[in-house]
DNA sequence: GACTTGATGTCGGTC
DNA sequence: GACCGACGTCAAGTC
């Protein structure tokens, strides 16, 4: 990992167009040749970068500045000028042992599996990432009358996903042998707009407790 | 801006949680406090980071290690533990003039309701961002034959877009003032499966050419 | 390589 | 402060 902080005016080609004016930056060059332009605000973007596989080439001008040009594959360009350099060192990291996270909507997906009941009494699991033509399922279940339900689960749930399940439930409804399927939109908080839409599309709308649902799993493990 | 490269874990607990083992890696610490852990790839997006608004907490051990507690208003936090620091550097940037962009959407919006014959023969514009309770209309045009248009923009047209428009057009074909209205998906490049959902919802589409649309513009400029 | 979906998305504008 | 849509979204997984 290179650290070099400079004053640098930039220029990028590419998805859009963009130009920042000199001024005193850092550029930091990481061991993939990935270069970001970072200014002194933001908790994590830059300003300005390219992502890898990219090359670097670096050139001196005749009077002490610096040019770099970075390119990619599909031909998207940046070009630092530095006209002082105020630092620059290099480090060596080594591959990074990588995250470890919890509470994704993978893990909401797993414990709603297993808690069908959370849904409604007698609710029972079909099975997970139900797969479909246009894309998994995130879980089907049936209901205590034997009715089929297509839960689409969320940590946000947004119009996005309400329009996701709305296409999937087109879909399943189609199929003589799972149709009439209802629908469940599942999520750690619901936005108005989401639920006025998933509402109005006859899609009941479930608020989950992650820590509930975990207590729950936990609970059980403390019994088996 | 301070650069730090130390042999570091770090917890995080906040939206999610998330554990990173011990290992070299660059903390960043920049002028609103926020903090973020990167390691040696990725263009920009670190292991883990603190957004500000933050405080930072700096504490050392008794065998000169070093323990970092960033905390943000929402509760969410972030623990830096560090065994072994092998840079450490301050640097005085200032406040950053900022970027300058061209080539969004919204060029493409202004481009596109100054020319909209490119649309088709005779076709004029109504107004740009056409209110409606559920957002504005991008473009609002009538066709030669005098019918009601609603265009929606994109730069990458994919299937949110043609949902959205599929949206508006929805709430718009109930005015009877404006009915009907017919759709028209624009953008420069339009995705394979959008452009069937589109075309099977009986909306139009249209790929853009942003150079030639600005270069229509310059011909226009260079006439007046 | 195209497509889909999730994300501690982030960021900016509006109400 | 909530909400909503755009982003050079990025990144991971599937087909």
């Amino acid at each position: 990992m290179r650290l070099v902080i400079a004053r640098c005016s930039v220029d990028y080609a590419g998805r859009l167009t963009a130009h920042l004016p000199m001024a005193p930056r850092l550029v930091l060059v990481k061991a993939d040749n990935s270069v970001s332009v970072h200014a002194d605000d933001r908790a994590y973007k830059p300003l300005n970068w390219m992502s890898p596989p990219c090359t670097l080439k670096e050139e001196e001008t005749e009077d002490g500045g610096r040019v770099w040009t970075v390119v990619n594959k599909t031909g998207e360009k940046l070009i630092i000028t530095m006209e002082e350099v105020l630092h620059d060192s290099s480090h060596e990291l080594g591959v990074d042992p990588g995250l470890i996270k919890d509470g994704v909507e993978a893990h909401l997906q797993e414990l709603l599996a297993d808690r069908m009941e959370t849904l409604g009494e007698g609710w029972t699991l079909i099975r997970r990432e139900y797969p479909t033509a246009i894309g998994p399922v995130d879980i089907l279940g049936r209901d205590a009358d034997g009715g089929t339900v297509a839960v689409e689960i969320k940590r946000r749930g947004e119009i996005d996903g309400v329009e996701q399940l709305t296409r999937y439930l087109e879909l399943l409804n189609r199929d003589p042998h799972l149709a009439p399927v209802q629908g469940l939109f599942a999520a750690q908080e619901i936005k108005p707009q989401a639920r006025t839409l998933a509402t109005d599309r006859g899609i009941r709308c479930v608020t989950l407790d992650y820590d509930a649902l975990r207590g729950i799993e936990d609970d059980k493990l403390r019994l088996f």
